[in-house]
DNA sequence: CATGAATGAGGATTCATTCAT
DNA sequence: TATGAATGAATCCTCATTCAT
């Protein structure tokens, strides 16, 4: 019962955050939307602040739960880099509040709050990146994947792309921005293949 | 001399919103920094919202004019492209806290502004992506791009690459995170190629 | 406790309201003199338009009240009308700030506020007129009074000449502007008596 | 051509500040109506509050000469009394806009100008009054009017009673609220007259 | 004389935060 | 715990006034 209000706060506070601008949210609409006193959300978060804060990482939370269970499931490397990736792309379409949260937000934390909130912020999103190029340097102990770039790097790549997919190109059709192509992409590069093109390794996909 | 107040209370705009979040700076230290009145500032914008807008799409216009310039230059569709990524990233660089504006605020006001103003950054952004995507189509006809997807998209996951670059890799040494590695990422993809591996590569790049 | 604070709120204001111009009082000066915080007004009006037009309307009732009262009490015609006179003549010297706000800002409401403003406010006056008008009815089926004009038109002069009393004459000797000589004038003209001139008049009355 | 500026800086305010309230006239208004520059104002008049004062003040000037002059024509004292009544009321009607701020900020220079102001007002407002109490003191002498009042008080109720059928009675047709009604109310009162109801007499006068 | 761009003091309004219940 | 009435610091914006041209 208590925890029910303060993930009730949670939520209201991720939909909200995530559908109109920080300062465009009071936490009277935030108490209103949750159903509970204004007052009650001083009892769980110190801030306005904390609770953007915490709505935030906890979303982070989350997803790198989600990764590191898809991710550490057995398989060919290319099988469980496609399976993440469908679970990041699955998530962000989900969360996508919360997603707009982590991308208009997120950064600011990292030079405007305080030397602890950056701290806090950085290690999360290290945790995510993580267990993205934790399953790249399989990828790259398997001969799959170059080596001259770190696994980390590529990893913040491969997650560039997937934004991009989910946020530039939200208004393309599905068929042209699908995760596979988008792995497709990450992998083989915008180089026209002579042996294997992608509209044949599409249709393998399906 | 008109002109100059204009441009001058833009200037303190980009480089205050881009530093601070957008309820966090007041008109008084955008017209402190501008070294103008306060209420000049409603000379030449009529609203905070409108000093924002404004400060973010001229920006574009900006970045726009310097990418068709870039592009249009003759040269192998590798070297140009290679030019044209070394531009945006300076761009990015040079102009961090505009960069910052759009990427946090640019978004929001496609959702939250009047029709009006979503139509108006709608263009300015779709302006951008095509003076990409116009190159890019150049190295398709030439053979040196696939075709199994749009030149638009192609485009889109360029520029979301290169924002990875400059912005989640902003701490990485530049070495790990040159533009041509970009590039090269790009065109070749992250699989090993066994002819020539990017660390040769970028020995003869040097 | 509650409506406490809402009935301290408008006493200030019929105060602030009635001594300065309108735009002269701030509301913090209401909040001061009320004793409450500036952020509480606004729990209780919308505006400092609002704060005005209630606290005028809410004199018009509570005088329409008093008008209604005093005129329902039995007895001869003539001592009804001087008591109702002489209410309201009191009504203006307690009241004096209200009288003043809507003397002075009355009307305009009238034709700046919305039409819902007007509407509301014009409902008001007219039930505050028809007070009157209804004893000076009952003054016409008495055959005290003139028919040849409609009783709505008598009450709005004599509540003419009982504002001239109370404001134009404000500097004058009570006894030259009695409210029985208001009545007096109201019933006989100003044409000289052959029969009981006023001045005889008067010392009976006293 | 340069009293001509002063001039029509004056109708502007006229209209403007009868239109609506003070505080909503800005003076770029009043110079853009006028057609001159919001600079020139200040050549004519220090303030706003001195161009509000002067705009009033020179409209009750105009005023009493017209009074003065219709009250001194020859004739018999109801014919003068008729006519001056018929050019007060016609004054009010052309010059509503006037009329409106002499209401509704006139009384509160008195209180809240300075003691210089309210002393040039107050002259102001005391030659009018004179203009009308003048003509009053000639039907006392005639022995046309009740001498148990002071002229100059006879005088204000006979104002209050035009100003009510101008202002407060402004929906009515005009021949319920003819100037010969509101005089022969004035002179007879309310009373019904044995010897000649009024409706012979309004036949008797058109 | 005439102008209108520039100014900044001043005030309405909002909203995060507190605290008595 | 939970609440929401109360608060006032903080900020946007207006507009009377000035002054260089």
């Amino acid at each position: 019962m208590q925890k029910d209000k303060r993930h009730r706060i949670m939520q209201a506070a991720e939909f909200l955050f995530g559908t109109k601008r920080v300062h465009e949210v009071t936490l009277e609409q935030v108490a209103q939307q949750a159903d509970v006193g204004k007052g009650t959300i001083y009892l769980y978060f110190t801030d306005k602040e904390d609770l953007l804060f915490q709505t935030a990482v906890s979303g982070f939370d989350e997803m790198c739960q989600i990764l590191r269970e898809k991710a550490a499931q057995p398989g060919m490397f290319r099988e469980r880099l496609l399976r993440t990736c469908a679970e990041i792309v699955e998530f962000f379409q989900v969360r996508r509040p919360l997603f707009r949260i982590v991308l208009s937000e997120g950064e600011r934390v990292m030079e405007s709050g305080g030397p602890g909130l950056r701290q806090r912020w950085r290690k999360r999103r290290q945790t995510m990146t993580e267990a993205v190029s934790e399953l790249l340097e399989q990828g790259m102990a398997a001969g799959e994947l170059r080596t001259d770039m770190p696994a980390r790097v590529l990893a913040e790549y491969l997650l560039g792309l997937l934004r991009t997919r989910s946020w530039e190109l939200e208004g393309w059709p599905e068929s042209q921005r699908s995760h596979a192509s988008v792995v497709d992409l990450f992998l083989r590069g915008a180089t026209p293949s002579q042996a294997a093109p992608l509209s044949q390794q599409n249709e393998r996909n399906h």
